[in-house]
DNA sequence: GATATTTGATTGAATGACCAAACAATCTGG
DNA sequence: CCAGATTGTTTGGTCATTCAATCAAATATC
């Protein structure tokens, strides 16, 4: 019973901040979505951060396991037998699903990032956050560079930071305007750069 | 005296904010700063939301008029003798600039994202910002797409989503993370974009 | 097996602090 | 003298967190 309520707090916790945001929803919103007493949030959950963190990792847990059931690990190395092309692919792709499916969560975390400006406990919580998914995308983007027949100039964490940030602005646009077209948006970024992957350099001749 | 009062109002509002965050700088903590009487900020202001959005145009006037100056307009058409490669180049370039100069900026504009998450008046106000920049970055786009061999697929207006969308990106890996070393993310989107612009292709059979 | 004791979960009210906005009063320049 | 600028207080409300008290179940004692 006790671990059990603590996750009813969690999912309230989650379902109300996504809702309302976090500035715009007290505890006692959270308790009262729980069917629980106001107090006991803070039995469970020192401070409101606490459980924002706690929230978002719940949220995050669909995600995370549909990934893992795609074979896909967010924080593991790359199958060893995979095409790495395949597996870029594969993850725009993903990223486009994730969206249409996930929406509440995305609406959550950029919450979260806005409350991490000035707030050093989330401001943690952010970091470590962006850096998982940004080693994700590093770990890709190792692999395909491994099978260029002319490695780039850049190193792979600089690109995987410009393509981890572009899906994270591409996001960003959707959530703040549900008629942006995020798919062709994401279809343009995979488009350029998987041609960046493949590309035939141009004559020495550096066009200017 | 009385605009000159207001500005004080929105240049200590602009300060105050980017120091503390809209959530944790109360009205009389501008006022203060401004060195006025808590009620004035009422009296040019109707609202808090209202002055978060002046103090954001007052903080972009500097960049803007940076801007002009380098002979790029926000809002105007891109010259019509300038050659759209260089011009891309140079905004690129200026992207790194504005990283260096206008950090406080950049954290307030994130801070004004997340307030507009659940804020319907600051929503509209991150959805002309957002919409304002991404146009810009398309005109670019249409004129270098214009002088491509082989178009792409995807439409100018997607690819400036998505280029737009990893400047925002790598910018707030910066802002969350003054480690991280976003001259190299933009080099990398640079470089991605400029040789996705002057490719040739790969022979028919796609790679995959 | 029945009774006392401890433990942890849960309650709901109280605390202490904060803040946006409204307002009435004062000042000042023209 | 007056209208607009400016002041500083008041209002009415919010909220995170604390806390003493209750309760249920487990554990120990006889």
């Amino acid at each position: 019973m006790p671990d059990q309520t603590k996750d009813r707090i969690v999912d309230a916790a989650y379902r109300t901040l996504v809702k309302r945001g976090y500035h715009e929803t007290a505890m006692k919103d959270i308790a009262a979505e729980a069917g629980v007493a106001p107090g006991l949030a803070h039995y469970y959950f020192e401070t409101k951060e606490d459980l924002l963190v706690a929230a978002i990792e719940h949220g995050c847990g669909p995600l995370i396991r549909a990934w893992e059931a795609a074979g896909v690990s967010l924080s593991g190395p790359m199958p060893e037998d995979a095409d790495p092309m395949m597996f870029a692919r594969m993850g725009f792709e993903l990223a486009k699903e994730e969206l249409k499916s996930y929406g509440g969560l995305f609406l959550l975390t950029f919450d979260m990032f806005g409350v991490g400006l000035h707030n050093p406990k989330i401001a943690t919580a952010v970091r470590t956050f962006i850096e998982e998914r940004r080693a994700f995308v590093a770990r890709i983007t190792r692999a395909v560079i491994a099978g260029m027949a002319e490695p780039p100039l850049a190193s792979a964490d600089a690109i995987a930071a410009a393509i981890w940030g572009s899906l994270h602005g591409i996001y960003l646009q959707k959530v703040m305007n549900p008629d942006f077209d995020a798919e062709a948006a994401i279809d343009a970024l995979s488009e350029m750069t998987i041609a960046f992957a493949t590309r035939v350099r141009a004559t020495s001749r550096e066009v200017g």
